[in-house]
DNA sequence: ATTCACAATGCAAGCCCTTACACAACACAT
DNA sequence: ATGTGTTGTGTAAGGGCTTGCATTGTGAAT
């Protein structure tokens, strides 16, 4: 049948179907400005033909890709995922396509993935946090591709952004730790360098004991990377402070779900003989033993409005604005009173 | 400064440093071949140009995108996190960028993106599993993109692939239970239909059973998709049946979860009353209570070597070769010999 | 009949690169 | 001095598509 060796081109679609590459390409694009008999003939052509436009002359002759690159931190552990599912599928809906890439919590490569995706010209791009150079913002600005930050809120930020308020959020859950009596609190924070997320969680715990008229220095607190067992690692060293800590908030789920971890290698009984906390509401919240308390954000929600603002941002060429999304507390076994409280 | 208002081109950079085009390209693409103090003179014209160079013009001139696709079902847990992260690194080592791409499970949209992906120009693209419809196989062949399968071996298939065999794997792993003790075998499978992996699983368990003399009819089979509180769900149903399973064996280390959940809600206990192994030993494996025995997937080296296959194919243009790589038995906390055996 | 508006289509320029080929300059061997 | 090879650079031809503008054909209004 088909002895070329190379793909059909519009062309090829042109001439089997009579007419000029100009009708196919509008048939393509904008079926309402070409005769229904015509547009039959042509969809006959490029089906009998196995016609796939060729995206790179599209996007030069356009300029327009309809895709929109995401660059995450990582793939590693489902924090993102279903967010970006979200995201992935509103795009979806409105004829994008997404592009992850995922940077490995380095900003160099997270500039680098900007770099290649602005070259592939992305319509417009997601990134998550607001902590990063501002050369490279800049860089988005004047190659005018309209960028968007996610899972942080920062109405100051110069990109517009869609979020939560995660030092509120941290905030809210540490004083109701604190509501219930707790004393000595420990924190395995995230990596707080290059992650204003997991830094405004620690300013968060700061707010909540300041406002009780605790001393924020008398927070034992520890960073650990985002990994099961360098958090077990930590909660072990925590355990050993003195004051030995009641209750430790973690970071994140994954913190918290080797702080349990390193909690059972220990012995300890947990929320008993100590409390632990999450972040995120990830699946593994509630796989963990005991199901963690733990703060939701709303991933999906977000996702969704991340690709929302961005489609309107392309399409109405009006400058972005920023969103704030709701967290809220999930009370789960995780934690209790303190057991110096009980009695 | 800069007035213009769209990005700078080669034919600025070219004026800017005067010479032409094809030199500054040159300088870009085999900079070897270009007069040192000329080099020299673009690179300034480049970096005070800010100029990136357009991908699509490039792709089209040149038919190259250095852009290899990977289209994984899903991205809402770690089981292809670990394996990706891997593929990316090794293609990024090469000088390759990797676009990925979820399908959820549905072979439909993995058909859309297979095309899309094509259309983007893609050097080469990695797939999960054999299932899927010849003719979209056929389409890639036609169209001369190479595709490399991942998570599941099969030298017999079209596409090349690198993988490990999920049924003799999970035939080990049964001949192991059966050995211990156990005769009431259930399992919470993966959804079958269109997943070669998940089927080839519930295969390999029949496999053991038949080599010992048992009938595969015997084995409690359910399905359940991928999800924590459907394994969960279904665990509680397997436990009505007559007789009781002593032992719960799930497709992947997510169902497992779900099942030690489900477990949990009935107040069984994992392993004494009840044993519950996994499949992947991904990190869920080990946060899980009690941890959980699985095979262990070699996951990053099958995305390393998946790349590096993919790349020989691409600039060696050869024929791919299929890779079998080694899953072994991990023994954990979950699996135990039955209760009536023990006496 | 003639004019006009508008719908459908065609023509061809242009998007930004890469690369085959041509050319010039030079070093070296003859 | 002539010829040969090498090296560095320039010229210009695509590559597949979109789209502004020109052209044709149609029906309605005059």
């Amino acid at each position: 049948m088909n002895r070329n060796t190379s793909p059909p081109t519009l062309n090829d679609v042109a001439q089997l179907a009579q007419v000029s590459t100009a009708t196919v390409s509008r048939c393509l694009n904008d079926p309402g400005k070409v005769l229904p008999s015509t547009r039959e003939r042509v969809q006959e052509a490029i089906a009998s033909l196995g016609y796939t436009p060729n995206f790179a002359a599209r996007f030069m002759a356009a300029k327009r890709t309809f895709t929109i690159g995401a660059i995450i931190p990582t793939m590693e552990n489902a924090i993102f995922a279903r967010g970006l599912q979200a995201f992935q599928e509103t795009l979806h809906d409105r004829g994008y396509t997404m592009l992850v890439a995922s940077s490995a919590y380095d900003p160099k490569v997270e500039e680098e993935q900007i770099r290649t995706l602005v070259a592939r010209g992305a319509d417009g791009i997601l990134l998550i946090g607001h902590d990063r150079d501002p050369q490279i913002v800049d860089y988005l600005i004047q190659q005018h591709v309209p960028a968007v930050v996610a899972w942080s809120y920062d109405p100051d930020a110069l990109l517009p952004s869609v979020g939560f308020d995660n030092r509120a959020a941290m905030c809210a859950l540490t004083d109701h730790v604190l509501g219930l009596g707790h004393t000595r609190l420990a924190m395995i924070a995230g990596v707080t360098q290059g992650n204003d997320r997991a830094r405004a969680r620690v300013y968060g715990v700061f707010d909540a004991m300041a406002a009780q008229g605790l001393d924020p220095a008398n927070l034992a607190l520890v960073e650990a990377k985002y990994d099961v067992a360098e958090a077990a690692a930590a909660l072990i060293a925590l355990m050993q402070r003195d004051p030995k800590p009641s209750i430790v908030l973690c970071g994140n789920d994954v913190l918290a779900a080797g702080a349990l971890q390193g909690a059972r290698e220990l012995g300890l009984d947990v929320p008993r003989a100590l409390s632990i906390t999450g972040f995120d509401d990830i699946e593994l919240a509630r796989v963990a033993v005991p199901e963690l308390t733990t703060v939701h954000v709303p991933h999906a929600e977000m996702g969704r409005r991340a690709a929302a603002e961005l489609i309107g941002i392309i399409e109405e060429k009006r400058p972005g604005v920023s969103t704030k999304l709701d967290a809220r507390l999930i009370m789960r076994a995780s934690l209790a009173v303190p057991l110096d409280h009980q009695s």
